[in-house]
DNA sequence: TGCGTGGCGACTATGACAAG
DNA sequence: CTTGTCATAGTCGCCACGCA
């Protein structure tokens, strides 16, 4: 297994680790009995076995308690008192289709789903969107305009000499891998790149604004990673020291599709908003580079 | 410090052609 | 005609970085 392969595993485990020991702090402060000591000691276990594993487990300890503390104090605040279950959902979201982590299940069994971030910078990639899905959802087509681009991009080649010229004639794949030895590919591929994604742009943006709620909120569950989700859920994020906690106010008009509104923000993105609130910020880009490779955009939270 | 951009790698889909 | 195999294309999560 490579280093980052492990790399990779111990963030799972510390995310994993990060959400149980919470669930356990609020069981405790509700006073319910049920414990996560046999999933703490397994995670911290585990993440012994890597790299500074004690030195991660600590730092999510801490995290972990911060979250907590802020959790509750919110929770006291919203009057949230009646709670007889916490339960941890952890990677489940699949086939759970939530993004809550923690369930804290009421007594009159309605149920607040918790999602748990732990993040050193920013809040990540919330969701990398292929041609295939946006076609799907947004009747997106540019096909037209990549069959171009690549028509241009080998004619440009193919007035180079040697072997770029050798390669205006070769697979995508084969360009694409070459850019790193021949920067100019890159150059060229971002010439003729730039263009389609201004395109795919303003069609999306026109295409997301033509649908009817339904299809705009399947757009966005996609994003979001909701499907029939009936909890009500509250949002956590911790970053450093600092811990922000709010419900999901943008839940109800993502689940209806009223309110929801595609702008323009850059000549590569755009921005989706509920009601004038900014819920989801897409950039239209290339997965591996710019032009080239596999068209794509990014979901971004704002 | 947010945003646009660049990159890696694992995985999946597709289509051509060979083998059974 | 169906199934297997191979190369190429596309999908997508995760991460890093530079610049305004």
């Amino acid at each position: 297994m490579s280093k980052k392969d492990w790399l990779k595993k111990s963030s799972r485990s510390k995310a994993d680790l990060f959400e149980v020991l919470i669930a356990d702090y609020l069981a405790k402060a509700f006073k319910i009995k049920k414990d996560f000591k046999k999933e703490i000691n397994n995670l911290t276990n585990l993440l012994k076995k890597f790299e500074n594993g004690q030195l991660r487990t600590e730092e999510e300890q801490i995290r972990a308690k911060q979250t907590a503390i802020e959790l509750i104090k919110f929770l006291k605040r919203e009057n949230v008192n009646n709670v007889k279950d916490v339960e941890w959902v952890g990677r489940q979201y699949q086939t759970q289709k939530t993004l809550s982590d923690v369930d804290l299940i009421l007594t009159n069994s309605d149920v607040i789903g918790v999602s748990l971030k732990s993040t050193r910078i920013g809040l990540g990639t919330q969701k990398n969107l292929g041609y295939r899905a946006l076609r799907e959802h947004l009747s997106l087509n540019i096909d037209k305009e990549i069959e171009k681009m690549w028509e241009k991009i080998r004619l440009n080649l193919g007035k180079k000499s040697g072997k770029l010229k050798l390669l205006a004639n070769a697979a995508r794949g084969i360009i694409k891998n070459k850019k790193r030895k021949y920067p100019v590919i890159k150059k060229i591929g971002k010439k003729y790149g730039h263009s389609v994604q201004v395109k795919s742009v303003k069609q999306s943006i026109k295409n997301f604004n033509n649908l009817g709620q339904e299809e705009k909120s399947a757009f966005v569950k996609l994003i979001f990673g909701l499907e029939e989700d009936k909890r009500r859920l509250l949002n956590t994020v911790t970053q450093k020291n600092k811990t922000s906690i709010y419900w999901n106010e943008v839940y109800n008009s993502i689940i209806s599709g009223k309110g929801l509104l595609a702008r323009k923000l850059k000549n590569v993105s755009y921005g989706i908003y509920s009601n004038n609130k900014l819920i989801l910020r897409l950039q239209a880009s290339f997965t591996n580079g710019i032009g080239i490779s596999a068209y794509c955009q990014r979901a971004f939270l704002p």
